[in-house]
DNA sequence: TTGTATGCGTTATCAA
DNA sequence: TTGATAACGCATACAA
């Protein structure tokens, strides 16, 4: 049955089932069913199969079981587009994290790229409609949609993770955001800071609203006015931490009068923002506090230690795969949720009391 | 002939070639014909087909498709073991490049990882098995065994990339790790640095012999001693590049005699190596000169700015991708080769003259 | 408990 | 240039 039996200049292609049906002197179904109902066959005939499966190196072709069942046991992961080294040194933690749920589950995990370019979008779709995969985790602030063609269009489950997205019908795994940086911000103020910098992600996304607003409630909480703090950035997206904070250096040297702590929305943010403004002569945290979200595991090492506020990625990941899996098997769709996993803030020195 | 037209609880799956052909009037063989080879089929047809297939908003069926042809179009890139945020901030930018690449040519990306876990290369291994991918790209020192399956085994074209493993007899892309190294070195030696600490990677890895090769031969053509150099690290793999350079840095205070300039083999290692001796007092480039070896974006705000080697990792993505589908659509194996591409070192403020 | 027979959606061979 | 038909490798309904 195996057309490649050593003909020289033939690549040798595994197994088929006919052979192990063959060794085993059984029928080929009954081998389909040892292999994936062994308790529906003869404990004598499953052994004789198992060793013959054993023997040939036997492994289901997946393309042809794909086929047959109508589903793919493939996910797909959409990665914000290029580069994505910016907002993110997370993303490697977050596939592994999720790569080792999914395979654990017997699932493989497929990578696709959204940027801005057409292409990409068509790409995820095609992915989606030719039924390569059987679920998405999106990783983006945006869906991709083209010629009115959607990845709901093809029956695809989603979840969303990092993004909330349930107002668009995604459930969505997210940390506390709002409560995070609110935490952190009257962290600042009790250490008797007044005056705030806060650096935004991209105007409008769901992230600078939650975060911004956390900022706000501190502020009121502590019988702040609103005025104490200025905003910088909000026209780029998060994956030009390194940018935003650039400018928003700039934007903190002209300032009147100079805000004692900043808030930044990302780690990258942060790191050059400190580092501009440490070139023009400012000391940290002495002449400015500075606190920022992510967790990557760079900021233990920066000058000096950046406090930041950790996204449990690995556990955000693990629930991610948790609530496609479901939506995945169950036939009813999942309720539209939003998981909250809660953020950590890890005081490091980049933070000290104000000295007014 | 597609069953899910709008029935409740249905889910809708994209049209079939059948539907297509129906509404074309026209065979299925001939749609096939059309969308695969449109030049063997006569204009007006094609036009008919086409129409109908846009209007229906028909993909085809990948694993159909791949059943049929007994090929897959899905390649795996095989990370390092978890967790790998260590010592690769590049690897968003290398999948980035690589998918970016394979998507051009029709294939699309899956993901591995290789860690020291029994499961993770059992996946592999039915991965290529089971037929799922139809070649590798490969991103550690180690191939996948087990039970005498090899990816190999399976006929699975690899290309290994960063890591030479052309002794393996793996196509291999690298960069010119010993050339960057001794020039760097030679640059250190230039601007009267007489003494050395190497942070080195795992032992006996091929990158480490290389780089510490690169750095003998700076100190041989500059008619310096082997003695110049002393050698921190060698026990853990890179991705634990900031626990290699916390050791280094203990390693350094001890010294008798320190080295006035230090040569690591990973951003990461560098990162933490200078955060933690400017926190025992030491000042960079005063006290030392740093370089390193990726090329991360963050290296740029360290403070002092990192000089460093940049791997021109999107060139490697892309070179890695020819590479490999070069080789899977050759009957005959490509030579194994070594593909070089240049590294570039990108001088900033870590380094400076010696002062003696 | 096991075997026979059919079909998943596509491509490819062969006639027409 | 087009159409009928047979695989691809597996899973499952049904018969034995």
């Amino acid at each position: 049955m195996n057309k490649n039996k050593g003909v020289a200049g033939e690549e040798p292609s595994g197994a088929l089932m006919a052979d192990v049906a063959r060794l085993a002197g059984v029928a080929i179904s009954t081998v389909s069913r040892a292999l994936a109902n062994p308790g529906r066959v003869n404990e004598k005939t499953r052994a004789k199969i198992n060793a013959a499966a054993r023997q040939l190196g036997y492994t289901p072709n997946a393309m042809a079981r794909g086929l047959r069942v109508g589903k793919s046991n493939t996910i797909m992961i959409i990665l914000p587009g290029s580069p994505y080294y910016g907002a993110s040194q997370i993303i490697p933690q977050v596939l592994q994290s999720i790569n080792k749920s999914l395979i654990q589950r017997g699932y493989n995990l497929m990578i696709a790229n959204l940027d801005r370019e057409e292409a990409s979008e068509r790409h995820i779709l095609d992915l989606a409609f030719s039924g390569t995969v059987r679920g998405a985790i999106i990783f983006s602030s945006k869906l991709p949609e083209i010629e009115g063609r959607s990845p709901a269009g093809a029956g695809l489950p989603i979840v969303s993770m990092l993004f909330d997205m349930s107002d668009a019908g995604l459930p969505s795994v997210v940390t506390n955001d709002r409560e995070a940086i609110r935490d952190a911000t009257m962290e600042l103020i009790r250490s008797g800071h007044r005056r705030f910098l806060y650096i935004a992600g991209p105007e409008g996304n769901y992230h600078d609203v939650e975060r911004y607003a956390g900022v706000l409630e501190a502020l009121r909480a502590e019988g702040l006015s609103e005025e104490a703090v200025s905003r910088s950035g909000g026209d780029l997206e998060y994956q030009h931490g390194f940018e935003i904070g650039i400018r928003a250096a700039e934007d903190f040297m002209k300032l009147a009068v100079r805000p004692t702590a900043v808030i930044a929305t990302s780690d990258d943010m942060a790191i050059s923002f400190m580092s501009i403004i440490q070139r023009a002569g400012l000391v940290i945290p002495e002449h400015v506090s500075v606190v920022s979200f992510d967790g990557s595991p760079v900021c233990e090492f920066c000058s000096p230690p950046l406090s930041t506020i950790k996204q449990p990625v690995e556990e955000m990941g693990r629930a991610a795969v948790e609530l496609l899996l479901g939506a995945i098997s169950q036939t009813q769709d999942a309720a539209t949720t939003r998981t909250v996993i809660r953020s950590q803030l890890i005081l490091r020195e980049s933070i000290a009391p104000a000295r007014d």
